[in-house]
DNA sequence: TATTGTTATACTCTATAACTATA
DNA sequence: TATAGTTATAGAGTATAACAATA
């Protein structure tokens, strides 16, 4: 029942996962009609050559590959890197601060400071002012471990920019992503 | 024992989840050395406001949650907008010339289109020229999905730059991210 | 033996709700 | 009662290895 047109219930696909059973391809001998090979190399991608998330999502994941490959030996996600950043350049700011800055809920900052202490990278102090809070500082383990971060990242976007864009062009991209990071809510 | 220098062998950190047992915060009676009120509208970012990855990351994420909020009716994330395009557009082509103009590896790329599959988007058909390959088609509900994608995907971009960005800037942005994508092997 | 697609598994990331301790 | 931080859990995203069918 329920011809396929689009009376499908939406709220009907709960998980996503799992991806119950998938119906059996067709073993249709009238293949013949079809191109039947369409090298790699010239798919078309229509109007998705054209947007915005398209390129944000491509070039992040690789941005992210880049520089896991090459931050191997200091085992450091990206992520993690802005919080260091964040913690150190600001001494004594609050796991709450921490999460507006970062854009990470609360959850997320928990989590990644239990990971940064049990690695003796940061320590969190009680305030003195109110109890619930806490005072996340960088121990000196951890501003080594800032230095070398701040040294690896220093070159990180000239080397992941390779000879694709000039210096001129770079800086215009992050000017440009800068402005519309400012602009929006985020 | 070892003394808190970087003598800590850094293949150590095996699983990053779980941060096991965090270090009771120190009772410290001396905090009212710091500053202990950081205003979170003007914490310091230092160097990471000058990084193409933190922007990358910080924009995906929001343009991400901008998608999943409008296209919520749909129930369509926003790499399944590609790939339904790429489908659309490439009518018969196989799972691994998706994966690699999609960046995706084969497991995903069958994840995906087992629950395209199970909501009657797709369709799979054995190559008559070789039993092992698969040839991908929007059946007749997946094309009507993919117009309703282009309508909604059309004015996105603009909608989510906002007022952050003029028309050319944007244009000016998704030239150089184009550029960049193409230039690096991604 | 190599390749296509698939399944299984695990780890990371993200989001939500519930709990604690303080206020 | 409200807030700061934490814990627990589950859903998505990503990566890897192993497997079946076919070449």
């Amino acid at each position: 029942m329920a011809a396929r047109t689009s009376q499908r219930p939406v709220a009907a696909r709960s998980t996503r996962t799992g991806a119950s059973r998938p119906s059996k391809p067709r073993l249709t001998a009238r293949d013949a009609e079809q191109p039947d090979t369409i090298d790699a190399s010239q798919i078309d991608f229509g109007p998705l050559s054209q947007y915005l998330g398209y390129y944000l999502r491509r070039l992040y994941d690789g941005y992210r590959k880049h520089f896991v490959a090459q931050a191997a030996d200091l085992d450091v996600q990206p992520r993690e890197v802005g919080a260091l950043f964040v913690i150190g350049l600001n001494p004594g700011l609050t796991p709450s601060q921490l999460s507006v800055a970062l854009a990470l809920d609360g959850a997320q900052i928990t989590a990644m400071l239990n990971m940064f202490d049990s690695r003796g990278l940061v320590e969190r102090r009680v305030s003195s002012v109110d109890a619930r809070s806490r005072l996340v500082y960088l121990t000196p383990a951890g501003k080594r471990m800032l230095d070398k971060l701040r040294k690896l990242v220093g070159g990180f976007d000239r080397s992941f920019a390779g000879d694709a864009l000039t210096d001129a062009e770079l800086g215009q991209l992050i000017g440009l992503l800068a402005k519309l990071h400012a602009g929006i809510g985020d």
